[in-house]
DNA sequence: AGAATAGTGTCTATCAGACATTATTTG
DNA sequence: CAAATAATGTCTGATAGACACTATTCT
């Protein structure tokens, strides 16, 4: 018995991110059917080509954002979606040959509990909880290079922003680089940037107390 | 007549970079066969997947290589191809559909003038030469993407000793940079990057009259 | 009050940009 | 020698990291 041809040459996978628990989190879902099956893996699902020449099929990011709502429930945003990189082993799906297009998208840790409320669909600790060993297909060496790529971005205000509630505290924000980072940041540098970015008109201040509603536990 | 169908729905195209004359220039091939017939354009081929799970088909890299050694006649090196995106917007190619996967490459300006050697292959100045409103396909868009893609990447040691012969000036370095960015650099600030890239071994200096026998003409 | 977290002051090292200055080679 | 290019000196401003210090709020 082999196992079933693939449907499409063409697939696109998703890390979806958020952070919650200053812990970054990535998007599992169970696999539903062969190959793998019950064994986690990123979202993902064979782009619809047309039939060579009369029906378009779908762009590759409407693909992405179709995969992306479909696995979260959520509506996607513009701009959420990031195509970082394709992969093209010709092992690497055991049902032929299969390229996918890797997409990292984040989600606000708003939306981070109901997306976990779906049977099958779960977020994971990309530090200690992913079971990188019983990922489907290549779906290790594509979640690594997610992770790597969103380490990379995460100087930038608008990946952070996108990794934190709608109003939050500095210390929010900075934990959410921490846990990207997988390393502890410096306080005063990231207020100095924190301040810059005021300054720019990237981050407006919520009314209430300061920034946020933000209290200082014992 | 419809055009003549897409051979896979998956393809691969180069950007193929070097400096020649203190300008950036890129690699284009004219096409011999229909569609866009004659126009320039970026080197690219389908890639063989194989039949559905009995050949394996190639690996996108090794595509890639094909393509860059059957364009060039050079020898690809390791590390010299870097995947950058993929595009796959379903009208892009009036065969039917077929995404694409691009790569940039560098090639030592000392192999240059041998590659244009061939015929229906040329360089062209990415300033004022390339013919972007005759490019076949979307490869205006593609190339307008690697462009930008090599300029983030020009403060890497590795990315601009590929643009320049295997013994240079330091002024070479800068021009090449120069050429790159599309504009001055400062020539404080890069010989400080330069020493200390020296220092880090990461560049040896030749033997002769410092780091090359380069004079100062009048 | 004491613990915990939030936020600030300030010193230092590093680096880019600007620009003047000196050195070397060609004509 | 003059012109052109190569290389260096040095000032300034921006920024990151380190770390001590002050401020606020909870228990």
């Amino acid at each position: 018995m082999n196992p079933a041809v693939a449907p499409s040459p063409l697939a696109v996978d998703l890390a979806i991110f958020t952070v919650t628990e200053a812990d970054l989190k990535v998007l599992l879902v169970r696999r539903q059917a062969p190959p793998f099956k019950d064994a986690w893996s990123m979202p993902g699902d064979a782009v619809d080509l047309g039939d060579m020449g009369r029906r378009p099929g779908e762009h590759l990011g409407s693909a992405a954002r179709r995969i992306l709502e479909t696995s979260t429930g959520l509506p996607s945003q513009p701009g959420q979606l990031q195509q970082f990189q394709a992969f093209g082993r010709s092992e690497r799906d055991p049902r032929g040959r299969v390229v996918t297009v890797a997409w990292l998208a984040r989600v606000s840790p708003d939306f981070a509990p109901m997306v976990a409320l779906r049977r099958g669909v779960d977020w994971f600790s990309v530090n200690d909880e992913v079971p990188w060993m019983r990922l489907a297909l290549d779906h290790a060496e594509i979640l690594a290079a997610a992770t790597l790529h969103l380490q990379q971005q995460s100087a930038d205000t608008q990946t952070l922003l996108a990794l934190v509630p709608a109003t939050f505290t500095v210390s929010d924000l900075q934990a959410a680089e921490s846990a990207v980072l997988e390393r502890p940041s410096d306080t005063r540098a990231f207020r100095r940037r924190f301040d810059r970015w005021v300054s720019e008109g990237l981050i407006a201040r919520a009314p209430g107390k300061r920034h946020m509603g933000r209290a200082r536990p014992a």
